[in-house]
DNA sequence: TGCTGATAGTTAGACGATGAACTACATTCT
DNA sequence: AGAATGTAGTTCATCGTCTAACTATCAGCA
């Protein structure tokens, strides 16, 4: 049973018959998991089609999932975005003006700024964490539970060592 | 044994407790593997310090990576790279013009366009190959032979359903 | 109390990607 | 053969992100 990934480091395979350094197994697994990466991207972007773009609700959905209460710095919005706090000043900036967001200066340090969401961007959150997370389960529809845990045993363990 | 995604999740998970939409191994899987992504893009942009930059690397591993022999047109590299032709224009001229590679006009078909890598080309691509995946490696290096043949298993399975 | 050095957020300029328009060439159909 | 349609590559205007400067504020120390 072989999918795309299987001809192609079969190829790169070519190369380097005598090479230590090329792995297939690591290569294939990273290519993969691109691909993976790759198609729901593809797919989130059919959902967003209105004014509301993806980044805008990247940046409103780390905003939501902080720990209680939902509020954040940009700079920890940046960070969980993974984007640099200026790319996060223009995020904001449109989610400001749209009122899905507001902006507060914190009392005790003046130079922080305090990010909450407003009703309005609950709510649109809200009308699209299941859309997403429709395409995630349509991503990974081809395993049963007993494969996903598997799955996540595996690239717990990765990310475990990663994470030191 | 926990990483951070486990704690992540069960987060999330205190927002849907009765939502059957929510699939907590599928989104552990997907964060997970976008971490991993993340940390590999980080660590290949420490390699690249020169003016050579990893979009040019990536265009010309799509290209040296082509069945043999090794050429392309820009429609075929874009897609492998997975950005617009137009966007492939753009990085061409900047390989042409650092003589890494050349372009000719296809007799036959005198709308296209093949691209080939120089020699100078070739070598720069081998002097970064190796590094990226040793970058690579590093990443899964927690994963014996085994668990790295588990791990492509499970994802073949995902993308042989995507493929269709 | 006033330096000195760090830190939070924003702003400015450059770069790379995108979608749409455009040019040149090829293919299809009558 | 000639017209209509399709395709390959490029150019153009726009957008989002990045790095680097800049402003304002805080913290440590003489």
């Amino acid at each position: 049973m072989e999918d795309s990934v299987d001809q192609h480091v079969a190829r790169w395979a070519g190369f380097w018959k005598n090479e230590p350094t090329f792995a297939p197994e690591v290569e294939g697994a990273l290519v993969r998991m691109k691909f993976i990466q790759r198609w729901i991207d593809r797919a989130d972007l059919e959902i967003f089609t209105e004014g509301f773009t993806v980044q805008d609700y990247k940046t409103l959905h780390v905003l939501m999932v902080q720990p209680w209460p939902t509020e954040a710095t940009p700079a920890q919005l940046a960070e969980a975005a993974n984007v640099t706090r200026a790319a996060m000043t223009s995020r904001l900036d449109r989610l400001d003006e749209a009122g899905l967001i507001t902006r507060q200066m914190d009392a005790t340090d003046r130079r922080r700024v305090i990010v909450r969401p407003t009703q309005q961007g609950r709510e649109m959150w809200s009308k699209y964490i299941f859309k997403g997370m429709a395409v995630d389960q349509r991503a990974l529809a081809a395993l049963d539970h007993d494969e996903l845990r598997q799955l996540n045993g595996l690239l717990r363990k990765v990310l475990r060592a990663l994470e030191e």
